[in-house]
DNA sequence: GTCTATATTGTGATAGAC
DNA sequence: GTCTATCACAATATAGAC
């Protein structure tokens, strides 16, 4: 039912705006409820603590991140189509929320036990359960391509990180790159458009014999 | 001159495990005391602020990072030199401070404005004035390559992201991988070990037609 | 140079009126 | 549910003795 403009709706909005910008330290709960249109106190009344604002933002960030490489992996398409699927999935997700990747890194960097809180919070289940099936899976079906002459040996952990690497780094590292390559936003994005295009073929290619 | 066990050393490597470990925000000037073995007071009788010191370990961090992507690209090495110099380099160099890439990553994203200070501490000039004859020399190497059959068309650009993606991501999200994977401390050694042997063949493999 | 106070401000959290 | 006022303590920074 919840109306957008909920004020527990409009609070938690700002605390994603807040908690992403700042990070979980830096973030003041003061600066939210400025965001919010409302006073401190009623931060306090809707989720308790600062700790407990932040494990939802943190929670609902995380959702919005994981579950997808387990779909994309986990279905009965070709690789190839699994190469698309989770470089276009990711480029796009990402460009809508382009600092998605860098709150992520920062918070499980100065706080690893969060890392348990991941998925289980989508799926009820530890993210190592949920992947152990799909990563046995994914080696299955890339040794019946290897067997058939049609792809290059490689672990479906490898394979994963490449993907991922490849498709959420740069969101992640944005600030290094516009400075490095001198790109305003917009030529990020450009820079991003070339990579969609291209970045299916450069791992094709790196797969096949 | 200046002995390992110096105060102001001590000082600084104390800030720099804090500050790496909690981010800037996180981090306090009480528990960066306690790791150096003297009190607060002369913390700031050094470095004057908790922002100055903040600033002497970013700097030291980022002048970790970046010149060797400068110094390994801009050289007049073949391609397939490059592409083992970067990997072989940062797999190495991040193996040794794992955290390293967390952290400038967290901090760049929650203080974008400190990328100006980048690389001016350790060349004097701009980070994007320093790469851009790297790039263009590596665009004209890469053309010549591409006429002669020997390799797919790639913008410099995109060739120096997929290179650093492939090769710092892991480290970045450490935290996931090991959680996604099921991986302790030496499972992760033993992951970024294969990518070493494997990384320059997959990366070639898909540079080449 | 190094220490023990201490000043001062910031910040999460609560009490209580409306 | 929402506000103002305030508490309690944490944290940076400084003064001044040794």
């Amino acid at each position: 039912m919840a109306k957008d403009s909920d004020t527990e709706t409009r609070i938690l909005n700002a605390a994603r705006a807040v908690f992403i910008r700042r990070g979980t330290s830096g973030a003041r709960m003061q600066e939210i409820a400025e965001e919010a249109g409302v006073n401190q106190a009623l931060l306090h009344y809707y989720f308790r603590s600062k700790e407990r604002l932040s494990e939802a933002v943190f929670s609902e960030a995380a959702t919005r991140m994981f579950p997808m490489v387990i779909q994309i992996l986990g279905s009965d398409q070709t690789i190839e189509k699994k190469v698309e699927g989770i470089v276009t999935t990711y480029l796009d997700n990402m460009s809508r929320s382009p600092f998605l990747p860098g709150y992520l890194i920062s918070e499980l960097h100065h706080h690893p036990e969060r890392i348990h809180q991941l998925i289980r919070g989508v799926a009820g289940i530890e993210l190592s359960t949920a992947l152990k099936p799909v990563l046995d899976k994914l080696d299955k079906q890339i040794a019946t391509e290897v067997r058939a002459g049609r792809m290059r040996r490689i672990s479906a952990q490898q394979f994963m990180a490449n993907l991922i690497s490849l498709s959420v780094f740069p969101f992640a590292a944005q600030p290094m790159l516009r400075a490095a390559f001198g790109l305003d936003e917009d030529g990020f994005s450009k820079f991003i458009a070339v990579r969609k295009k291209e970045l299916p073929q450069f791992i094709m290619s790196a797969l096949t014999p």
